[in-house]
Formats: structure tokens, sequence, C-alpha cells
DNA sequence: GTCTACATGTAGACCAGCTATACGTATAAA
DNA sequence: TTTATACGTATAGCTGGTCTACATGTAGAC
């Protein structure tokens, strides 16, 4: 069950995802520590949706994993931004402002 | 072929016809020119995703539509928001406006 | 010895949006 | 008069990210 999110989450995951991680690497239940921190509560990623999206962004290559071992003492999968990674995180986040810019042109009228 | 949107539009396209709906009744292809008008360009409905969301707002209520004459002396389908959908515009602004704030938490870093 | 927080993983379903295409009309230009 | 263009609605089929729900396991606290 997620608290925070209505279906605006689809397609600004991956900025968010590279955003946390472009602070340095971590692993995914740090990662969803992190965003849920830095929104303020409102961003609740579940792992069905965190751990597929850092499947796909390694693919594409703009992260890479290590497993390592936390500061917890635990077998964690340890996620660092690629160059790539890093170059498009920057495209998406120009595309989300934008993007914001564009909606907030038609909700708040001309 | 679509120029601006970047796979964001997801969970917000309700919200953009809604708000312009708010304005007064229209038909589909004034929507989606008021829409591209409003937002300088940026936003770039295609009548495959605006026509299914127009049929979906109004199995659930939110606005209904008329077949009428436009001044263009063309057959067109005006739709109108119900109080319904007017209730569900402001509630999915809400959403709109607290995520853009929790995206903005994370990617500007606390 | 049990409970909680930590941590990763995946199968399956859902569904909105995108692509591509089809159909049709009013008006003006050639 | 035929052609072109902007206007206008419609839908079949695909894609793919996300969500639900579940499975599995460990460290440390109590």
């Amino acid at each position: 069950m997620q608290s925070g999110n209505t279906g605006l989450l689809p397609g600004t995951l991956d900025l968010l995802v590279l955003t946390t991680l472009s602070k340095g690497p971590a692993h995914g239940y740090a990662i969803s520590q992190s965003m849920r921190l830095l929104s303020g509560g409102a961003l609740d990623v579940e792992q069905g949706s965190l751990y597929p999206a850092l499947y796909r962004m390694e693919r594409k290559g703009w992260i890479k994993s290590k497993w390592t071992v936390s500061d917890t003492n635990r077998r964690v999968k340890s996620y660092r931004l690629t160059s790539s990674g890093e170059k498009h995180a920057n495209d998406e986040r120009a595309s989300w402002e934008a993007f914001v810019a564009a909606v907030s042109g038609v909700v708040k009228g001309a």
C-alpha cells in the first residue's frame, strides 16, 4: 500500500532515482528512504516499482551495481551513476522542468 | 509523431483537459489547440491520446458531451465539465502541486 | 526466542497513452 | 473544378512502466 503518489510517478521515477544517486552511490532500500525523506514523506516508492526500475536503468547503462556490505552489516547491492547516466539525468531534469512549466501554463490560464 | 511530451503526460492529461474545460465548453480539437497554446507549444496531445481520455472521463462522469455545430460550421462534439468533474479537477490540481513540490524536494536536494 | 527493521527479488495484472490509420467536411486557392 | 489544407472524430493494437502481492532471508534488539 502506498501513501503519496497518485499515478504521477510514471516518467518521473528515473529522474528521481538518478538524482538521488548523483549525491553518491547507494543501495535500493537507501534510495527509497532518501526519496521519502527529501520529499517530506510524500514520495513512497514501493519495491515493486523501484527494483524493476533499477534493473531497467542498469540495462540502459545509466547506473552500475556492485554487491557490498552496508554500514548496517548487510549484503546490499550498491548502485552508482555512470557518466551516461549523469548526462541522462540532466536531460530528464530539463524535460521535467519544461513539462512543469507547460502544465502550469495551462492550469494557471494564460 | 509528437513534439513536446517525453512520457510525462500519464497522470496529468486528465487535469489538463479538465482545467481547459473549466474555462468553458469546448470540443476535442479545440481542447488540444487550447492546451498547445497555453503551454507555449510544449504540449502536443495527439488524438490517439485525447479522444480515449475524453471517453474515459465521460464514463466517469466528469464531463458530458453533446453534438453541436462549431463556429467553423462543422459538426463537433462539445464537452462541458460536470460538477463532479469540477471537484475532481480540484483534487487533481492539489495532487499535482503536491507532487511537483515533492519532486522538487528530491531534485533540488534538501 | 521472537520481533522488527533492513534488504532484495519477481510474477502477473493493469491501464493509460502512443502509433498508425481511417474517414469525412468546409473553405479557399489553383 | 480539382486540389490542397485545416478542421474534426474515431479506433485497433501495441507498449511498457508501475502496482499488487508475495517470497525469502539476515542483523540486532529485547
